[in-house]
DNA sequence: AAACGCCGCAACCGCCGAGGT
DNA sequence: AACCTCGGCGGTTGCGGCGTT
């Protein structure tokens, strides 16, 4: 059976809100409440539909909305919320005084979806993009100007998913953040092995990182993997110098990086979600993967930062994306055998 | 100054579930 | 049980503002 439209359509008005229809609704519903939205409009004087009276004044027009930009606050929620809850932009919403689900829905499709995929974050998923990961770049950007060492160009797009080069990533981060080793700034490519050997790095044959590039990536891909994936990169990169950043993922054995992420649950505007059964899990599937063992940050570095307190109180899209990177927690389970997951 | 394209956001559309008859 | 209404939700659209050429 059809479902009968919500009113007669034919000579309502449509379109944007005039001030003096916003008037008569607003006037209504203080003298009446909202009641039935059907009747509301003939009752109001107003040529309009009763589902656009109700839009209209759950979106607009509520005194209780808070209108202007979202702060870190409400944008640290909103991602936290989405990643538990997907697109249930109401039930985002009942956490957020003030803001509607429309609202947020905006607020989602056009800023934090984008910056989210800027940083190489899928934001259906929320999980790191792995599969654009170029770690390769990850090794560039952090030891030395890309412009001088450009390890993508040196080992081609099989750098993604190559577990001897996240071997190679690991070793030389370790290296360059535990040893502080001065790291050859004008390294040529045959001279990284040998750079790693004389440091006493677990060696690496050449030919391990010296394969040709895989059969399969085009350069085009290649460009287009590294333009996608380079903003994330140079988040990625800092994360040996910031405890808290951190990154959880579920890796299966065959490699298939289901990556994920979670977020400190220090924003007050959410304090209960740790004990959301659903976000627990989350937790807890993710608590025992520490990225630190990954690329040997130090244990020794200062308490973690609350992500809240990183604040800073700017609106640059800039400030936005790295404050989005800080979300990301990296671990790693102590029981997983990393030269055993490395070889394949 | 005009044309064009992009972006953000308010509003609309269609579907769904709950509840009443 | 079937039908109907209503409110709510998520996806999409279209307009206006703004920046660029």
């Amino acid at each position: 059976m059809g479902r009968a439209p919500c009113c007669d359509k034919a000579g309502l008005k449509k379109g944007p809100w005039t001030p003096e229809e916003d008037h008569n609704l607003i006037n209504y519903i203080q003298l009446h409440g909202p009641g039935n939205w059907r009747t509301l409009p003939k009752n109001a004087g107003l040529q309009r539909c009763g589902k656009s009276c109700r839009l209209r004044w759950t979106n607009y027009l509520r005194p209780d909305i808070k209108r202007g930009r979202f702060s870190f606050e409400e944008e640290e929620t909103i991602i936290q919320l989405h990643s538990i809850l997907g697109n249930k932009w109401s039930a985002i919403a009942a956490r957020l005084p003030g803001r509607t689900d429309n609202e947020i829905k905006n607020y989602w499709n056009t800023h934090i979806r984008k910056r989210l995929l800027r940083i190489g974050i899928d934001p259906v998923t929320h999980a790191p993009r792995l599969d654009l990961l170029d770690l390769s770049s990850i090794l560039s950007s952090t030891l030395c100007n890309q412009s001088i060492l450009n390890m993508s160009n040196l080992l081609g797009t099989q750098a993604l998913m190559n577990p001897e080069l996240l071997r190679l990533a690991t070793t030389i981060l370790s290296l360059k953040q535990e040893s502080q080793v001065p790291f050859p700034q004008n390294l040529q490519e045959n001279q990284l092995c040998n750079f790693l050997l004389q440091n006493q790095v677990q060696p690496l044959q050449p030919n391990q990182y010296q394969a040709p590039i895989q059969e399969g990536f085009s350069s085009e891909s290649n460009q287009l993997m590294q333009a996608n994936v380079e903003g994330f990169l140079s988040e990625v990169a800092t994360f040996g110098n910031s405890q808290e950043n951190s990154i959880a993922s579920n890796l299966n054995e065959d490699f298939v990086c289901q990556p994920n992420y979670t977020y400190c649950s220090s924003n007050p505007i959410a304090p209960d979600l740790a004990e959301n059964p659903n976000f627990q899990s989350l937790n807890n599937s993710y608590q025992n993967f520490s990225f630190d063992s990954a690329v040997s940050t130090p244990k020794s570095s200062p308490t973690p930062l609350n992500s809240s307190s990183t604040f800073i109180n700017s609106s640059t899209e800039d400030d936005r994306d790295s404050h989005c990177s800080n979300l990301l927690k990296f671990e790693i389970p102590e029981s997983l055998d990393i030269d055993a997951f490395m070889l394949i």
